[in-house]
DNA sequence: ATATCGCGCCTGCATG
């Protein structure tokens, strides 16, 4: 059916592909675009061949005999590029149609070419869209001004990003540049926001969801081994080991350093007992050629097993080919996480693939199930994106002014309050953004216009300038002239210490700090690396999942007998309570000697608003994210009226906010942009990005019953 | 050292 909507060589290029028959999303796609110029959403899993569910039909009716890029295929990663770049190509073969890598890394040379005669498909980066319309704004009006479509990749990682926002935004003002409209396709993990990834497009009325369901089928296993320190359990990393040895398998242990440290422990097992060399660590961290192996070794290799140890650098699309078995250490921060690291596995032979859980403490246990619960019941954490993004209004207001080299300053308002990227900002308030970039002298009146002042050329002109996020310097460790990979400045770079980077161990022989650059030789024993990095958010409904588990007795065959065990342990803390049938908005407080612990059972971002009220109001209470809590030297009858005093303070909270900011500016460091925002707006970025006040509000307004227990002794 | 991760880049000039 769908098939014979294709045009002539699109159909010879699905023959020649020898596919049995269509994927769902493929032929939804096909027949939906080929009908309208409508956007869409194509959401399902990871490989179930998205890219051509949205090319296939867009080649089949777009006219690439016309001059201009037709299309343009927007993309999180470079990588990824590069990855889409061959398959396109490879289908474009078949249409004589010119696909060109537009990002840093790309041959400038094409890009000039492309210039002289722009036509077929560009492939490009968010960032390099802006560099475009900054440094080069009549490139963007040769290429683009006959574009038919826009593919945004991996669309659900913009989703509630501040790169997000920036995207919306450089959307918005491409949209300008063709004479007619163009169509917007998102390709999109499952996600659990429908209604916002249709705003996205910036025409949520004209676009439709197609959505492809289908999961994984997973043997799950949770398995659970103590830990003491900071570092995995010895008995884990056996364990570890002995499931993995004779498999493709991919390790998320939430962070670099365990990456490392799983990487090479695992390693000299196997050189121990004679098993596999393959074992491979994979973060933003690790030097790129390097990754690049890696990528290519898991990818072609048929026969051998392999482990790679990996963040979520290998969350995304990057083609690696399928692994047998996927382990998390410890619980995912997020359930949307869990889904793609779920999604990188699957064999072709019909076995199911494994899904391995392992955890190291009662409540990380207690959050994995939580999310793994989750995840089978279809939630996903719905995002937002952020309503007033005042720091991005004000860096795309920097970008308009330089593209259009000075203009009139009620069409740059006028220009800002149509940006899709800002519906929620009012013109008074942009009026008070470029006062401020005024007084800064980032902007300049000339006559009746407004121009990029002296002190604003340094900044639309600085390398930095393309992109919304900050990156720490880091220091690149360097092996005989070959880059290992890099690591930022902390006390463990110093000579002679010895340190986990690419999956190997190393010992530092000198430190140029000038040149940032930490020299090393191979040693036999070190310490994984340092990183800095503050906690991720964890949604509501995942602390609300685990307060239920921990009050129900409800049992899950998936679970090895010591994580039964320690699941029961940590079900006995709180067994004393009286908890009502229906769990609603109960929450358990624990009656110490000369404390109370405080269990809110709610989002991070909740606890942290929490944290800071309770800061306001000079009450100590060290607040523990792992467990959700809070300890309280207060009586329990004390605190339905601590409760009332916070409500007060969170419906009124910008004077402290304001203090806060103003004695403390490192607050805003999250949003690059908004240091030179006038300082009423640096408070509501703080306000709703970092906190969730409203959240917080909420949570003391109904949370009607604090049931409280003594400590059994 | 309480504690996640990840993403991007222009221009000019030298060298092979």
């Amino acid at each position: 059916m769908s098939f014979d909507l294709l045009a002539e060589p699109i159909r010879r290029y699905v023959r020649d592909q020898r596919w049995e028959t269509l994927r769902p999303i493929q032929a939804a796609a096909i027949q939906h675009i080929l009908a309208s110029d409508d956007n869409f959403i194509l959401a399902s899993r990871t490989a179930s061949g998205k890219t051509e569910a949205a090319f296939l039909p867009i080649l089949s009716k777009v006219d690439f005999r016309q001059p201009g890029v037709r299309v343009l295929y927007v993309s999180p990663l470079i990588a990824l590029i590069n990855d889409q770049f061959q398959r396109v190509e490879e289908l474009c073969k078949y249409l004589d149609v010119r696909v060109t890598k537009w990002h840093g890394e790309a041959s400038r040379t094409a890009k000039k070419q492309l210039i002289q005669h722009p036509e077929g498909i560009v492939l490009i980066t968010p960032e390099s869209l802006e560099a475009m319309f900054v440094n080069a704004p009549y490139s963007v009006k040769t290429l683009f001004s006959q574009l038919q479509y826009v593919v945004v990749d991996e669309i659900h990682s913009f989703l509630g990003t501040d790169r997000g926002t920036q995207l919306q935004s450089l959307l918005a003002r491409l949209g300008a540049v063709p004479a007619g409209r163009f169509a917007v396709v998102g390709l999109s993990a499952t996600i659990g926001d429908y209604a916002e990834a249709k705003r996205f497009t910036g025409d949520a009325a004209r676009t439709k969801v197609l959505l492809d369901r289908t999961g994984r089928v997973m043997l799950t296993q949770f398995r659970y081994f103590p830990a003491t320190g900071a570092d995995l359990p010895l008995d884990l990393l056996k364990d570890l080991y002995k499931q993995t040895a004779t498999s493709k398998a991919l390790i998320f242990p939430n962070s670099r350093g365990l990456a490392e440290l799983i990487a090479v422990k695992l390693g000299q097992i196997a050189g121990r007992v004679g098993g596999h060399a393959n074992y491979f660590s994979h973060h933003s961290s690790v030097d790129k050629e390097v990754r690049e192996y890696v990528e290519h070794f898991a990818k072609h290799n048929q026969r051998q097993p392999f482990c790679i140890a990996c963040t979520s650098t290998l969350e995304l699309g990057i083609d690696i080919g399928s692994v047998d078995k996927v382990v998390q250490v410890n619980a995912a921060h997020s359930i949307a996480s869990l889904i793609q690291r779920v999604g990188r596995s699957g064999r072709r032979d019909g076995e199911p693939s494994q899904l391995l859980l392992y955890a190291t403490d009662p409540w990380s246990l207690l959050q994995s199930l939580a999310c793994w619960l989750l995840y089978q019941e279809g939630f996903v954490e719905p995002l937002r994106q952020a309503r007033h993004p005042y720091d991005l209004l004000l860096h795309q207001a920097l970008s308009i002014t330089k593209e259009r080299g000075g203009l009139p300053r009620a069409e740059l308002l006028r220009q800002l309050q149509a940006n899709a990227a800002f519906p929620d900002i009012a013109a008074p308030e942009i009026n008070d953004i470029l006062d401020e970039l005024l007084r800064l002298d980032w902007l300049e009146s000339l006559g009746p216009e407004l121009i990029i002042g002296v002190a604003g050329e340094f900044v639309v002109n600085s390398r930095a300038f393309y992109s919304v996020f900050q990156t720490e310097p880091a220091y690149k460790v360097v092996h005989a002239g070959n880059t290992v990979g890099e690591i930022p400045y902390s006390p463990q770079v110093q000579e002679n210490e010895n340190l986990l980077l690419a999956a190997r161990i190393w010992k530092i022989r000198f430190v140029d700090l000038a040149a940032r650059r930490i020299e090393v030789v191979p040693a036999h024993d070190g310490k994984k690396p340092l990183f800095f990095g503050g906690a991720g958010a964890v949604h509501p409904r995942i602390r609300e999942k685990m307060l239920h588990l921990l009050v129900a007795d409800s049992q899950y065959a998936e679970l090895d007998a010591p994580s039964q065990e320690a699941l029961r342990g940590l079900r006995q803390e709180f067994a004393g309570f009286a908890w009502p049938a229906q769990l609603t908005h109960e929450r358990p407080v624990i009656v110490k000697d000369q404390h109370l612990v405080l269990y809110t059972f709610t989002g991070t971002k909740i606890n942290r608003s929490l944290a800071f009220l309770l800061q306001c109001l000079d009450v100590e209470a060290p607040y523990d994210e792992s467990t959700s809590s809070f300890s309280l030297c207060l009586a329990p009858t004390r605190l339905p009226d601590l409760f009332e005093q916070l409500r007060l303070f969170a419906d009124d909270v910008e004077f402290h906010l304001t203090q806060a900011v103003t004695a403390t500016p490192a607050l805003l460091d999250f949003a690059k942009w908004s240091a030179s925002l006038p300082l009423p707006q640096q408070v509501a970025v703080l306000k709703e990005r970092y906190y969730d006040f409203g959240g917080a509000s909420a949570f003391l307004r109904d949370t009607v019953r604090l049931l409280s227990q003594q400590e059994s002794v």
